[in-house]
DNA sequence: GTGCAAGTCGAGGGTTGCCTCGAATTAGCG
DNA sequence: CGCTAATTCGAGGCAACCCTCGACTTGCAC
């Protein structure tokens, strides 16, 4: 569906660039809140460079954000690939909120509702499958708590985003506990 | 400490009431950040009046938690009580998010700083003191694990915050969890 | 070269929220 | 009653962020 649009001139393309990477360096290191105008003075871009080519805020993380989200396929697939269903399962956990730590922008998109940006969602979508299997595998091998669906893993995501804000080196005890809760 | 200062003229007393009731209501409901200006309109006030009697917003809250806290001291109360140390403990915790749950800005309030406020910070250590002595209860006792400490219940209280705040109706079951991953 | 569509720029208008300050009002003492 | 100090009022200045639009610049097709 992608409209074969004529290129972008030369110095579009180079802004384009630009803008991205500086919304990308800020996104990582602020959040998705970061004000357009500091990502347009990062970019050395103006602001209205900025809302041409990307309207709005979704915009920007719908370009950005996909690509970051293939480390959930990622992971998803290494542990799907472990035969040990509750260390497939935990080391997910492990992984992805590890890669929530290390980007402030990830840690928002996976904890916030994107309406607007259907490639983000798409890819949340297929981490959720992920996160379905394993979670049937677990279950199924009697190790996790019979009980434990996707809904639970979504609310632990929101916490765990929560705590990795306030306090960057106490998510992985904090995790460890409630992993400890899951065990059947 | 309290500076004799002469009483309030009627009409001055009268609208501090108001701001006190409306201040109470929104945060209530809204949590601690709702603007200035509602306040004083849902207290019929104008936004000077209201600054006259309350310079910044810590003061607001410093008038309203104080009594509001000491509900913590309630449920911190009843499960010192309670002979059983576990029972005790994870009673705490169900109360204590109870109340958060059931209050926007009480949630805010033990779930950020607020260093200008005294009394309560004051409070909330009067509770950091009932955890500890329940923690140390119920650690002697070989039914909590023995590294727990008021640290993981800070870092949870951050998380249960968050938890309330998006899906007021998933915190029970988050925070059963939980609890059962901190059994030794 | 030249011309024009494409792109860039940034001042500025809009919004929301914070807070101040001087003029207008009024409670309550004597 | 008056008088005055205490209180009230709200327009408006400030700041942060949003986004638009028309004038200017420039890549590039010919």
């Amino acid at each position: 569906m992608v409209i074969a649009s004529r290129p972008l001139r030369a110095d579009a393309a180079r802004n384009r660039e630009k803008l991205l990477a500086a919304a990308a360096a800020l996104f990582g290191e602020r959040g998705l809140d970061v004000p357009m105008e500091h990502i347009a003075r990062r970019a050395e871009v103006s602001i209205g460079t900025l809302y041409k080519h990307f309207p709005t805020r979704e915009d920007l993380v719908a370009a950005i954000f996909p690509e970051r989200l293939a480390a959930l396929d990622v992971i998803g697939e290494k542990a799907l690939a472990d035969p040990d269903p509750w260390r497939a399962f935990v080391g997910y956990l492990e992984d992805l909120y590890a890669l929530q730590a290390a980007d402030r922008g990830l840690n928002d998109v996976l904890a916030r509702d994107l309406p607007n940006a259907p490639e983000v969602v798409s890819a949340c979508h297929r981490g959720a499958g992920h996160v379905e299997t394993l979670i049937m595998r677990a279950i199924a091998a009697g190790t996790l708590r019979p009980d434990y669906s996707v809904t639970d893993m979504a609310t632990l995501t929101r916490a765990m985003a929560q705590v990795i804000r306030d306090s960057p080196d106490e998510w992985r005890r904090f995790l460890s506990i409630y992993v400890e809760g899951l065990r059947s």
